[in-house]
DNA sequence: GTGAAAGCGCTAACAT
DNA sequence: ATGTTAGCGCTTTCAC
């Protein structure tokens, strides 16, 4: 059916060994023999057969990233950079979405569709530290993302939470704010986005001799905009007093600012609102979102070029590696002096 | 290195064919047979290798989607639906970003990368009608979509973008808007999602006897929310006068929707908006956008389908296919009557 | 510097 | 109903 090794081997009159060689840029070829090879390539319109390299040489030029759902818009930004750092790289890119749902988290780690790929970036969002193990049991080299598990057996690459948490509140602390609301705690949990980014918060306050009062602190459910929705309307109803907002992602910033909003109240002057990942809409919104970059460009570098290290073999013996990236407050409307 | 079929084979003491029948569901296998090789397979934890399964069979189990850019919401949201498609027929997807760069569009049909995948879903967003040709020389099945190139010679899945824009616009000559403004046209262009939505906003305003006015038709370069403000102040600017404005798409909606508020008027009261694609996020905007669902869903469903019939020689000989996905008009407060 | 041949793990003829 | 065998297209010893 298409065109083999033979084919140009026939065509240009050498072995197929020699056909593999010009293909693989091995050094010693006679350079006019190089050449005729080349040519045959060409004029037959010669690709080589992947799954047969993949079958031989056991590599696939795919990885595997498992985020929780691509409708998440910062998993979609981290996609779309993960993706490019891929391509740099030659590599292609497998989406799977656990949808949140931890029998779905596990499950992809142990199918049979991990066979396609060579490596697997990890996102998980429910599984916590007790499944470290889980990880153990995974024989493709994976790359960890996100904070749901520190210390396990592979290579790690996540953001400072507490530090952009506590350069937010110590911006909004910078503007005279004193009641900040926090939105998207989740005080049983502390090894999680939540919990680190409420320390910085705390770090925050405490540093700057601010009581904390915790009717100011919002468990939401999602982490979304109908979250930070929810989450704002209690705090108007529990009749609470702030004169700001740190939400834990862009998405509840939003969903809170809309409610702000609704009830009457202008954002900076009454409330003055920060978020949380420099999602690309909080430049559009109105007004714009100050927020935190915690570095997903970055991110998606180095856990590429880790995973890549651990596929290559480079990496071998190296023991698991933690990557914290750097974060950046980006000001913005919803936080400007007046 | 890892359990192969002949390992399963010994343990069950049969053939290695026998164990490919058992995984294949094939039928005529003595119960008995089956259950000890299920068994062996349980035990060693076999797991067939799907690249060399691939190497045999001509299938990779993966498509890709070749779409412009996972920042775009539309085209996240696009994916995830692509994805669940995909993932209920077992195959896996590569997302290829095009960044709307000719020639990574062009690209990205041809290079090797695309012997990875048994198919491809092609959303372009630069290639146009005179480049029907390029998908003629495209060997694996490919199954088209979105509104840039219509009788091709592969399966096409779209939306009825005219029927929707007219939909919308009659949404808001209902409300007793008369002076509708259109922000995203590219009167240029007939044979383009902004091609087609104007047809059908021309069509609802002439069937109600409201004469085009071009002073109230923006042409934006780019469909964002930046592109979608960037309308609006040029409108406003102009001096011209509306009350209604339908935006191609969510994201200019959206952007447009920020301007008008910075200007102190009213939504909907000064100024109705529609959008289109119904987005997650217009749900939760201040005020919440109505706009027009256009079927994602079941072009996603359909497109797999299609291209899955291809891939399976199902529909071999079966003439290129043209599919048109239902679209609602989704009310929200945008157009709330008062 | 290049060729011959083995074999990656699987499926599909063909046999039995 | 099950076993034998021959490749899929490539890379990789090992010769020469």
């Amino acid at each position: 059916m298409s065109i083999t090794m033979h084919d140009v081997a026939r065509l240009a009159g050498v072995s197929i060994k020699t056909v593999s060689n010009v293909i693989n840029d091995y050094q010693h070829i006679r350079p006019e023999t190089r050449d005729r090879v080349t040519a045959a390539i060409e004029q037959l319109g010669y690709r080589p057969n992947l799954t047969a390299r993949g079958l031989r040489s056991g590599r696939t030029g795919v990885i595997s990233l498992i985020i929780p759902d691509l409708r998440n818009a910062y998993f979609a930004e981290l996609a779309d950079a993960v993706m490019r750092a891929a391509d740099a790289r030659g590599l292609s890119v497998i989406i799977e979405q656990s949808g949140a749902v931890r029998e779905r988290e596990i499950g992809l780690l142990g199918g049979e569709r991990k066979q396609r790929v060579d490596g697997i970036l990890y996102s998980p969002l429910v599984l916590g530290g007790d499944d470290t193990h889980i990880l153990d049991e995974v024989d493709t080299p994976l790359v960890l993302l996100g904070e749901r598990i520190f210390n396990g057996p592979t290579d790690h690459v996540t953001m400072r939470n507490t530090e952009g948490a506590r350069a937010a509140t110590d911006h909004l602390l910078s503007l005279g704010r004193r009641r900040i609301a926090v939105i998207g705690a989740r005080p049983s949990e502390s090894i999680s986005s939540a919990g680190l980014r409420l320390a910085g918060y705390r770090d925050a306050l405490a540093a700057a001799g601010v009581d904390y009062d915790d009717s100011l602190v919002e468990d939401v459910g999602d982490w979304s905009r109908s979250g930070g929705a929810a989450g704002m309307r209690s705090l108007l109803a529990s009749g609470a007093r702030f004169d700001a907002v740190l939400a834990f992602n862009d998405a509840m910033a939003l969903g809170a600012m809309r409610v702000v909003q609704e009830a009457g109240l202008s954002i900076p002057r009454d409330v003055a609102i920060v978020g949380f990942d420099d999602i690309d809409e909080t430049r559009y919104t109105l007004p714009t979102l100050t927020t935190v970059d915690a570095g997903r460009e970055e991110i998606a570098d180095v856990a590429v070029r880790f995973l890549v290290e651990r596929i290559s073999g480079e990496a071998q013996g190296v023991p698991p590696r933690e990557h914290l990236a750097g974060f950046r407050l980006v000001q913005r409307e919803s936080t400007a002096a007046e």
